[in-house]
DNA sequence: CTGTTAGCGCCTTCAC
DNA sequence: GTGAAGGCGCTAACAG
């Protein structure tokens, strides 16, 4: 019923099976060279020891464990969880594991050093290969394969997931100015990541596509966050001239628009569009729901992981940058601008 | 800015600094006896070198790795990730890093020795001591604490977190009764499960109370999913007599009944009143929004994670069980029997 | 087909 | 205050 005290070794098997340890070990990993009989024995054994592989000491001798490796800047962020729907998924189809790792430390400021230490901590540890998702840190010192998704703005090096920001981003801008909107502010994103860099780019070519100069004063930067979304766009309201449209970089910056709209007392989307980016499933609950760009975010997983897998067996990939496709799903959080 | 080809092992820094392998290793344990130069001098050469100690190594020659697992059914169910968001908010506070372990086979038929096998892989290999959730399992061999969430109704060994679940279920049945409910329908969580098993005590008690019969036809047995929750509805919604109500174990299988209700026809509340249970944050989002009984989930990975960490000081646990009370939330997805 | 031997990277006595 | 040696549980040659 409860805990048995001791850990069932290797060596406990081969005792009690009356073989050597390294028989055990080539039952283990269904190695050739065995007497059908002899092994059928030792699996009885291990069945009735309750016997499992000591994961690190597997690791430590032979490299191969098996185990993906999953780093998450915030493992409980909405954009995390459907980056792990798409992972689970690829993962039941193939013969991995999967752990994934987050550290006490939380947007810290050492939050790069603090990546980089999980990542070595898995690496050459007990994974053969990580996917890190929107690493603040640009470089990592693995043995083994790494796959990113949404990747840094300085690692062009480690084959990367990421959406087709830029353009989504110029579409939702083609959208709002379609609507009549001349002032349009940007909440951007973690400002090292590409996926802001680029989205950002969007919002830019989209104001100079039509016509409409570029103002600092309507542009704030974010961090992805819904608490710093709330605050930029608190500044954005009080600017003596202030925008009739938000674009905010993520959806969980646009929540944070929409509760600095409903404290200032303005309507949305009456008095403020709001477009945000990446549909979680929560920016369709939100009142009024959101219009927002899809970028497929689970997708992202699958592929990644699919990649990795691809790297764990020698294979090459073809690209370095793997692009998905995105598209703008219209709700209800915007309108045409009303005529004075 | 690519990745470094080798590991840096704990002897590259020793040669490095000139120094031995075990003042390494002091310096690395904070061990007293060294001299504060040839500290520093080694920290400088860790740094520089980017070193981190091997997981695999440290944990199997020592023991101690500052490390807890999680072993979840299911990492992306929303009771799960609820769950995460406790643990994660407790582990930002301590000393400890988190692992969460998940494996490619999902809903398998032998997903308990999968279980097994998950937790015995951490245990004795990386991780000091694991949260369990939901288990399939009823024992597991471990030389490490356990912590179990939402326990297997076979194992009172292991500590555990567990909702109010009877009192809460009652609360609701209460509350349907109260609306004129008199065929009330219930669908069951995962049999093995405690929380499953009070809950439906918490019906039968309802009915009692209420005076009301208990007919079998009115039990369908869930597992917690949707999918499954659906299925259940369907063959509810179909009886010769079927039920004004239904009461379902979980918000998930809650939300079958909202899709079989719309496939047949059935307004909730009008035709159908549904309660549900857990208040996962969809629940406020669906519509009508779902009246449902809290359990702060959350706050079950918090104490639970609070719990592991005191037996991994070798404390001693004042309970073995430990209830977090419930509370039923009223929203808009019942209502009083129509008179005919 | 099976046993013996030698480490993987690290921590822990035990000497010096 | 520091180095040398042994071994944690396991796999990978090498013998036999």
């Amino acid at each position: 019923m409860s805990r048995i005290k001791a850990t069932v070794t290797i060596r406990d098997v081969a005792e009690a099976a009356g073989v050597s340890i390294s028989t055990v070990s080539r039952v283990l990993n269904n190695k050739v060279d065995v007497a059908p009989e002899t092994s059928r024995n030792v699996q009885t054994v291990i069945e009735k020891l309750g016997y499992t592989s000591s994961l690190a000491a597997r690791s430590l001798r032979s490299r191969k464990t098996n185990v993906i490796g999953l780093v998450l800047f915030d493992i409980v962020d909405p954009f995390s969880v459907q980056v792990l729907r798409g992972i689970d998924r690829a993962i039941r189809e193939l013969d991995y594991d999967l752990i994934v790792y987050t550290s006490g430390v939380f947007r810290a400021k050492q939050i790069s050093d603090r990546e980089r230490r999980n990542v070595s901590l898995l690496d050459s540890s007990i994974t053969d290969g990580i996917i890190i998702v929107a690493p603040s840190a640009d470089t990592f010192q693995t043995v083994s394969p790494i796959v990113v998704i949404d990747p840094n703005h300085e690692n062009p090096d480690y084959p990367a997931v990421i959406a087709q920001n830029c353009e989504a981003a110029l579409t939702a801008m083609k959208y709002l100015t379609s609507l009549g909107h001349q002032r349009i502010g940007f909440i951007g994103g973690r400002p090292e990541l590409q996926s802001a860099i680029q989205r950002m780019q969007g919002y830019r070519d989209g104001l100079c596509q039509a016509g409409l100069p570029f103002d600092p004063d309507l542009v704030q930067v974010g961090d992805y966050y819904k608490e710093t979304g709330y605050l930029c766009a608190q500044r954005l309201i009080k600017l003596p001239d202030p925008p009739t449209a938000i674009f905010a970089a993520n959806d969980q910056s646009a929540f944070g628009v929409y509760q600095a709209a409903q404290e200032a007392g303005l309507r949305i989307p009456g008095d403020l569009s709001v477009v945000g980016f990446d549909n979680i499933p929560e920016s369709a609950f939100v009142t009024p729901a959101l219009t927002t760009v899809d970028q497929s975010i689970e997708q992202m997983g699958f592929l990644a992981t699919g990649l990795l897998v691809r790297l764990l067996s020698d294979e090459e990939l073809e690209n370095r940058i793997y692009t998905i496709p995105t598209h703008l799903v219209v709700r209800e959080s915007c309108a045409p601008i009303h005529k004075l």
